[in-house]
RNA sequence: GGAGGGUUGGCAGAGCGGUAAUGCAGCGGCUUGCUAAGCCGUGACGGUUAAUUGCCGUCCACAGGUUCGAAUCCUGUACCCUCCGCCA
């Protein structure tokens, strides 16, 4: 959420970012603004009212019981005018709300400007894609020969998009998994293990809600199952004050995350690569209301993301999204998309972005800094570690001639098994 | 699922129909050679304003209600604690 003042001060700005992130049609500048004079106006009236009344009522209270009649009718009629007041405030009020929540963020200003993917920038490439000379599988067909993956009985059960992971398949996941919570560890972070049923307002803090009301999973108390555990570490310190030397705040989290993926009928329906149901390990971070340490965080992040890539050995790509391939909320966005060998293509895998105060207005996360005033925090999030797509990249870049997949170095020693090898027999 | 208690400013903690004590911390200032000291000021949010140490309004978990007036009385909701029941 942005301030109010700072949409009125900028007012080309923010119509700019609204344009620029396609979102013209979910907002209008223009109407929020003159809803907010509207507000503004009523406000005042409702305040005159409200200290009249009050006026009224302290001489009430310095006049003996018997000669209060005159004074308590008096009061009575201000009262009645005021009710009248107060009611349109409250409406204009919620309409303003309502307004406010669909306002993006200003992108920053080294974001380029497009309509959708095509209009990303590719900022570097790590690692060779010149794999072997054999023609790679797709992680589906090594999945099922080495007996690590049942695609049919996920469906079975879980229906479109269900899997299981089975023998060495689901204890490389847990590799994957644990090599990111060990790399986290490292960095200093501090390990969560958060809700995974939250309440609507945390949705709406994060910037999920509105926009991707959709894509979440409702209970029937009203509560959604996280997206990502992004959302539960985000609003940890919601509605509280922190101290400036307290900051940065690094968290990090191992969830399951559900995503309807309503928006994808039809795309990667093959494999495990775009599920309903997956783990990931994801990284926040709050700093000072600072936009260089910001932006110093934001590619500090990213380069723990690209530790887990090149520890593991797997060619990657860092991306730089345009404005209109970003998040309402997101200042500025980076992909790690990591090599498909079956796909000869890269596939998103991690995403980094920052916030400013965006989040943290929403969820009131404020600190005192050393001069003791207070300002809202910055906050930041990215991936570690989403699995099972990166098991199904390990796999497709791990795998050898003869139909086996050699286990990467950094994660023997969380398995007991150096390879994985074809199953004679699928059951 | 049942019974009871609770939720007040960063923290602690009074107030229980007349408009938020006090202590600590933080921040600002003053004083002082005995100093892990003393004194003074300082809650948050919004409006007004060129800007305010000014003025006005709002805030005692949240949402309603009663009242001239609500932290205080009433209703509902959320969360926390204790006990019982059930249970991985």
């Amino acid at each position: 959420m942005l301030d109010i003042n700072f949409i009125k001060n900028n007012s080309e700005l923010t119509k700019k970012a609204v344009e620029n992130k396609q979102l013209g049609k979910t907002v209008s500048i223009d109407k929020l603004i003159e809803t907010h004079d509207r507000y503004l106006d009523l406000l005042k009236k409702v305040e005159i009212h409200r200290a009249l009344r009050n006026k009224l009522s302290e001489s009430i209270s310095k006049v003996a019981p018997q000669d209060r009649s005159d004074l308590i009718n008096e009061a009575t009629a201000v009262k009645g005018e005021l009710a009248k007041y107060e009611h349109e405030l409250v409406e204009t009020k919620i309409v303003f709300d309502r307004l406010m929540l669909w306002v993006p963020s200003v992108p920053a200003e080294d974001v380029p400007v497009g309509i959708d993917e095509s209009g990303n920038k590719v900022v570097r490439e790590e690692g060779s894609i010149n794999g072997p000379a054999f023609k790679p599988k797709d992680h589906v067909d090594l999945g099922v020969s080495l007996d690590i993956l049942d695609l049919e009985r996920g469906a079975k059960i879980g229906g479109f998009r269900g899997y299981f992971l089975k023998n060495e398949g689901a204890q490389l996941e847990q590799a994957i998994l644990r090599y990111a919570c060990d790399m986290m560890l490292v960095e200093g972070y501090t390990m969560l293990s958060v809700p995974w049923i939250v309440k609507p307002e945390f949705f709406t803090g994060t910037g999920y809600f509105p926009w991707g009301e959709d894509d979440h999973y409702r209970l029937e108390d009203d509560k959604a199952l996280i997206g990502t555990a992004e959302v539960s570490l985000t609003s940890y310190y919601s509605g509280e004050i922190l101290n400036e030397s307290e900051l940065p705040m690094r968290l990090f989290g191992l969830s399951p995350c559900f995503r309807k993926e309503i928006g994808a009928y039809g795309k990667d329906t093959k494999g495990i690569f775009r599920l309903h149901q997956f783990n990931k390990v994801e990284q926040v971070v709050l700093t000072t209301a600072n936009e260089e340490i910001t932006r110093e965080w934001h590619e500090k992040m990213l380069s723990h993301a690209e530790n887990i890539l090149k520890g593991l050995k797997l060619p990657y790509r860092v991306l730089l999204m345009c404005t209109g391939d970003m998040g309402a909320g997101q200042v500025k966005k980076y992909d790690l998309e990591t090599w498909f060998p079956s796909q000869g293509n890269y596939r998103e895998t991690h995403s980094d972005s920052y916030f400013r105060d965006f989040q943290s207005r929403r969820l009131n996360i404020r600190y005192r800094d050393f001069s003791g005033e207070l300002k809202y925090v910055y906050t930041l999030n990215n991936t570690v570690a989403a699995t099972p797509r990166l098991l199904a990249a390990v796999l497709e870049n791990y795998q050898n001639v003869d139909g086996s997949v050699t286990v990467p170095e950094v994660l023997k020693k969380y398995v007991s098994f150096d390879k994985i090898l074809p199953k004679q027999k699928i059951i």
